[in-house]
DNA sequence: TTAATTTTATTGTATATACAATAGTTGCAA
DNA sequence: TTGCAACTATTGTATATACAATAAAATTAA
């Protein structure tokens, strides 16, 4: 369904408008519907990204401050989420000798288990959501972001 | 900066995946954004996205369940979200006599005054960021978004 | 008319979030 | 060496959010 459709607007300012109206509207409708494909496993989306973050790293642990720059959405409390994940046995969490400031977190075998099994359906998620567009669309798309984001 | 840096990410599964992600980034890029300029008036992006909702009924009154269809996430709670509104005076509301079930919501002068304030900060963020984006991309990137999310 | 269903709004509750304030640790400059 | 700045994490607090439960009014069906 078209925006116009599905926000019931008849007109907008410019394509710009639209364009970024558009933007924010898939972007919280992507969120909800993984959102709601994670509900049953007890995981929110923003712990679920975490997790991939963790996973990225090959076992090398990773401190508080680095999980923060490479969350999706800035930062409010990675302090809390982590400690969230590791309350349920899905990542360890320990005091850096070297460097005492820092907290040094890494996924575990559980936390791995988790992801194997959430990972499917995430790509069917994907795969239906990229059924009638292009990878040049695709590619296009990402390009477009990023410009928008600037330098 | 592009997706890759932004994220510290070195590959994705695949470009679907990246347009994903590039699309949750940054959509709540551009609201953090739209939050930071809003801040100083003390109003909150989605606030200001029910206000020009309200401005967009040209005066007539619209009852909470059409607002919460044309949000631009889904409604966690236009109820309270609209009496913030009315408690700073920018909004009425009213029992609709026809039908008892409904409140009517219209926006007010100063609602309006507001809005007026803002529409220029909000557009001078958008002509930012499109800056290097043309019109054609803009609607092609629009295009896409509708697609994603299907019929 | 009564009962069941649908529409619309409100409330409760647990959790997440934004953002500022604070604090401990380290590194650097005077 | 001391003091200051930068880095990293935690905590406090107010607000927002998701989602379910409830309620009231309207509509439909029996």
């Amino acid at each position: 369904m078209r925006l116009e459709e599905e926000l019931k607007m008849d007109k907008f300012r410019s394509v710009f408008q639209k364009a970024s109206l558009n933007l924010m509207f898939t972007g919280e409708w992507l969120m909800a519907r993984i959102d709601s494909l994670l509900k049953p496993y007890d995981i929110s989306s923003q712990q679920y990204n975490v997790l991939r973050i963790l996973r990225g790293q090959q076992g090398k642990p990773i401190n508080l401050f680095a999980i923060q720059e490479r969350m999706l959405n800035r930062m409010s409390n990675a302090t809390r989420l982590v400690e969230k994940l590791r309350q349920k046995g899905l990542v360890t969490r320990e005091l850096c000798e070297q460097n005492r400031r820092k907290v040094e977190i890494a996924i575990t075998d559980k936390g791995l288990q988790l992801l194997d099994k959430l990972d499917p359906m995430i790509e069917q998620l994907e795969e239906t959501m990229f059924q009638d567009v292009t990878e040049k669309d695709a590619e296009k798309l990402s390009a477009t972001l990023d410009t928008m984001r600037g330098k």
